[in-house]
DNA sequence: CAATTCGTGCAACTTTGTTGCGTAAACAGA
DNA sequence: TCTGTTTACGCAACAAAGTTGCACGAATTG
């Protein structure tokens, strides 16, 4: 059953880092690999069928799993944090596309070369953090 | 005066978007027109020397100014908003960038062409919003 | 200068996220 | 499988950013 494949991924995955592979911590890191899109904090606790850990420790989970590498925040302009899973593809930098009729976020395959982007003088790059926005394809 | 060249600049710009120049609206916007690089809410609050209107007025003035276009609203991953004046040379689309270290925030002049992008079969794009990380100048 | 419209201030509330601390659960070793 | 230690969880309280409703007051219009 695929469900279980999920938990036993994250399981794996988290004793890969070192940490206590928890009902909690197991549950939402399979959650989190079987989601396409990057979901947040409140939808991951409607999603926990059967489980409703405090929403502290919902917050603490992700951020562990996130300082683990194992997913990535994205930072959105409504203030909510949302969270996808690092599959190897999104391991490196990658761009965001955002929704603005269903306020769905999926993570893009590429981000353009930083040799388009001119700084001023004495600037130093480090990262770039980017955002598309516009219809997915069912609200097209 | 500076200030009053300012001052003078917002009055009339609010009188053209059919808004009434109160003392708050000109004294904030004189105050954003004098600013190079985006300003949080409570940066602007700290900088109204000897006017200290409540947060809710700075809230919805800031709110208003915005949807005449006469400034924008920029995204941070600290949640919070930060406000730049629509200079002629930032009507169009733009890119932001932050300090890492010190925070800062300021509007960068251009924009990677959207060419640079592809989207999933059926996404339809509208705008960009791209935030580049890094030091500035004063500190490297 | 009166009437009306629009802006402001106050209070209360909401949402999102954080901190401290005691308790409970997971793992390791016997 | 029991026991001890470490780690995670839950609760309560807090914090920051932003919003809403409503009554009052100040700008503009005539």
């Amino acid at each position: 059953m695929m469900l279980n494949t999920y938990r036993d991924t994250a399981e794996e995955l988290i004793r890969k880092e070192g940490g206590r592979a928890t009902g909690i911590r197991v549950r939402i890191l399979a959650l989190l690999l079987a989601q396409e899109q990057a979901v947040t904090h409140r939808e991951i606790e409607a999603r926990l069928t059967g489980l409703q850990p405090d929403r502290v420790t919902l917050y603490r989970v992700l951020q562990w799993l996130a300082d683990k590498g194992l997913i990535h925040k994205i930072t959105s302009d409504d203030r909510v944090w949302r969270f996808h899973v690092n599959h190897d593809a999104y391991m490196h930098q990658h761009a965001h596309f955002k929704c603005t009729r269903c306020a769905k976020v999926v993570c893009l395959d590429e981000l353009p070369s930083r040799r388009h982007l001119t700084l001023p003088a004495g600037y130093q790059f480090q990262s770039m953090e980017l955002t598309v926005k516009g219809l997915c394809a069912q609200c097209v």
